[in-house]
DNA sequence: CGTTACATGTAACGTGTTACATGATTCC
DNA sequence: GGAATCATGTAACACGTTACATGTAACG
């Protein structure tokens, strides 16, 4: 009753997200690791032991309830739903503004030294870079648009308000790439053109 | 000589950043710590178990040595300067392409979840959320415009090149905020505008 | 004389990752 | 019979965070 386990005042998204899920229908541990890895902005791997260690917890806490499954077809699996205690801890969760998450990136870090390269091999860096964003590009634009022809057939409107949030998320996902790729192309300009014009090439 | 640590094949950011700062000038981890933790895009807190860990780290590889200062002038301590082995192993972190990083945002994992709130918590949660933003805009603004006063100085080509790599780190953080609240002003339009159209309000 | 800054480290804790262990069923 | 999929879990490991422990020296 006094256990204050230390979380749960802070972000402990997995959890929220499983309870998100299963607020849709019921599920299995199995079923949503598959789902937790597959959607992008769940930001997890959705590896196992995560996932059931915070069942075990949503369980431990009375959001979700286990019904048993024998062997109905396939290995018998525990199947988890969402209990009213549950519900409110989702609303609660959704409802609640999240700080404003750090931006990170790696190629930051090797940019703020590019000072030890010499021209040339920086050259390659924003070059093979800018492949890899490219390509990222390319992944979240098939995401996009597998995810509108998917989801605009929605009735009810429940439903439809989902969608419409997550075709959103997946737009704005998108447009950070291809706004880091504009800044990568202006970046190397500035950083590379100047330089030319002041060395020993004419 | 086998030993193989395990790591040092993936991204180990923070000695690395580490090995970059000593490349500009040898440093206690006293002084790391303060400045690993007040430059933003090292994304690192900097704390000391990560600090004095990685130079430990960093000696034992080579590529970095420690002279003792004793008592000079304060607490007496471990002045660390790079070895050329450790200068090679920059140059190639730094000039090796990193993967592009997933774009995290914590907001996106409430906003998935969002049909569960009613229309009116969805319109709070936007604008508590937008007013994080723009502070945040504000934050990187103002660290821009410090950056750019304090920056334009350098005279020699290796700190000039240097200081325009910092300047265009932190101008693509602050274009990404503000895409970020652009993004949040059509979305919630998006979400919340159409829905009135059609609810018991006029 | 107390607080702040300098300075180095350790310990406990939470959490994520990879890999392992186990076992049933279906498909070829 | 072997591979793939369904299904639940544990163990080892890496890493980051917070807090703790210790001590000097300058500032007011």
């Amino acid at each position: 009753m006094d256990q204050s386990y230390g979380l749960w005042e802070s972000e402990m998204s997995i959890s929220h997200v499983i309870l998100g899920l299963l607020d849709q229908k019921p599920m299995s541990g199995y079923a949503l690791k598959k789902q937790i890895s597959d959607v992008p902005f769940f930001y997890s791997t959705g590896n196992n032991n995560q996932i059931y260690k915070a069942l075990i917890d949503l369980h431990h806490k009375g959001f979700a309830e286990a019904t048993v499954q024998q062997k109905e077809r396939g290995a018998s699996s525990k199947v988890y739903s969402i209990t009213p205690a549950g519900r409110l801890e989702l609303q609660s969760w959704v409802g609640s503004p999240p700080e404003v998450s750090e931006f990170y990136s790696a190629f930051h870090q090797h940019l703020a030294f590019a000072n030890v390269l010499y021209e040339q091999q920086l050259e390659e860096l924003f070059q093979a870079y800018e492949e890899e964003v490219r390509t990222q590009i390319a992944v979240a634009k098939e995401l996009h648009k597998r995810f509108v022809n998917l989801g605009a057939s929605a009735t009810e409107p429940q439903l439809r308000l989902r969608n419409r949030c997550w075709e959103s998320i997946l737009q704005h996902r998108l447009q950070t790439y291809e706004l880091e790729l504009d800044w990568l192309k202006s970046t190397r300009q500035s950083l590379l053109a100047p330089e030319t014009e002041k060395k020993k090439r004419g």
